[in-house]
DNA sequence: TATGGACTTCTACATTTGTAGAAGGAGAGA
DNA sequence: TCTCTCCTTCTACAAATGTAGAAGTCCATA
């Protein structure tokens, strides 16, 4: 079975995309990447939508792993309603954001590729498993911490790491924030995720209930 | 002078970029969108890098009058210390942000995909000064509300919010969220903005509540 | 050993794309 | 009126790309 073969190609066409973009991503560019013989990824995925459709699954599934993986701290019996527990909580998602913008850096530049790519190809919505699945965790975890709107502030939350994520890789960040890979990235992560914990799993005081 | 031409031929391609990604940005996919006679673009911006460059530089210009425009509040002698102010404040943003995901929606889903393409291409990284723009602004308010290292709170503050915006235009939040443009997602973004603004500028509520 | 089938590699080819330059046109100044 | 110059439009063309199918290789089983 060449499920080996499907594997290396996907990987290599996430390394593509991460280097090169979306517009980078040709048959050609994956065999090279790969250091196969041209016209494998040809035969492998027929056309190119199989081939981004391969990246997107593949994706989803690596986050969903690293996720599932990730969320010891709440299944350790640990409360995010102590102080120390919110800060080794957030230390966890840090040192998790840090190996996703260091080690990982590939995968994520893919990913967020993929995602611009899904606003305007909606079969490609898979990706946004990704989204929901940290949302879910993250819900569950404010809830225990007995946030009032959970859900709602679960869904904020989310965005609000992702954003942090982001921000470093392909944002400002990318050029004044701590060095990804290091301990004083992961530091600054920590200070940043225990505030946003902090605030959405707190107590919050009055906030408007109504927009403009 | 053809400067209108030129900038119906950035605003075209902005508007392709946001259709149709990176991949397709071309020459003559920008005449199409402009009504304009094939081979306008290609005169007007011999490589495609040009056009990237024009497009980037115009980005940075629209972003950078939105926010000169949109500090007001902190010039008006609004302080971020009083409750109402925050929520005022909060709200001020949430409206820019709901304009940049429903009428502006083209232009911030083109930046992110120059912010990508920056990854790989140094020469566009001016396009980051919109991010060390709205950053110094936000580390001036949240130096004058008393933060403790405004630099800092400012970074991430600004990298949350920018998570709020992309999570509703090309995350989850795309599927979940109220709609850009409604009542509905301003309020929500009020009080995600409040709770961070309130939780960056140091009045994160005291988390001693236990249990439920 | 021979054969069938799967996997692999190579080649072909129509399109699309980037880029350059030629052709066309309109207005200012001699 | 003629001409020069600038802007516009059109055309050409090499390179790259997506996709299909042919040719080649390997291995298990009859």
């Amino acid at each position: 079975m060449p499920t080996d073969r499907f594997a290396a190609l996907t990987d290599a066409a996430i390394a593509v995309l991460a280097e090169r973009g979306m517009r980078g991503l040709t048959h050609r560019a994956v065999d090279t990447r790969a250091a196969l013989p041209q016209g494998t990824t040809s035969a492998y995925f027929r056309t190119r939508k199989a081939l981004i459709e391969a990246v997107v699954r593949r994706l989803a599934d690596l986050d969903r792993a690293d996720l599932d993986e990730a969320r010891l701290p709440t299944e350790a019996g640990m409360s995010v309603t102590a102080i120390e527990d919110i800060d080794a909580f957030a230390a966890g998602i840090a040192a998790l954001l840090d190996r996703w913008m260091s080690t990982e850096r590939d995968r994520v530049l893919a990913r967020y590729a993929c995602l611009l790519e899904a606003t305007h190809h909606p079969e490609l919505r898979t990706i946004l498993r990704y989204g929901e699945a940290s949302r879910a965790q993250s819900t569950a975890m404010l809830a225990a911490a007995g946030a009032r709107h959970p859900e709602q502030a679960g869904a904020h939350l989310v965005a609000c790491i992702d954003g942090l994520l982001f921000d470093r890789l392909a944002g400002a960040g990318s050029s004044s924030a701590p060095a990804p890979g290091t301990a004083a990235n992961r530091a600054d992560l920590t200070i940043a995720i225990a505030t946003l914990l902090r605030a959405f799993a707190g107590q919050r005081p009055e906030v408007a209930t109504s927009g403009s």
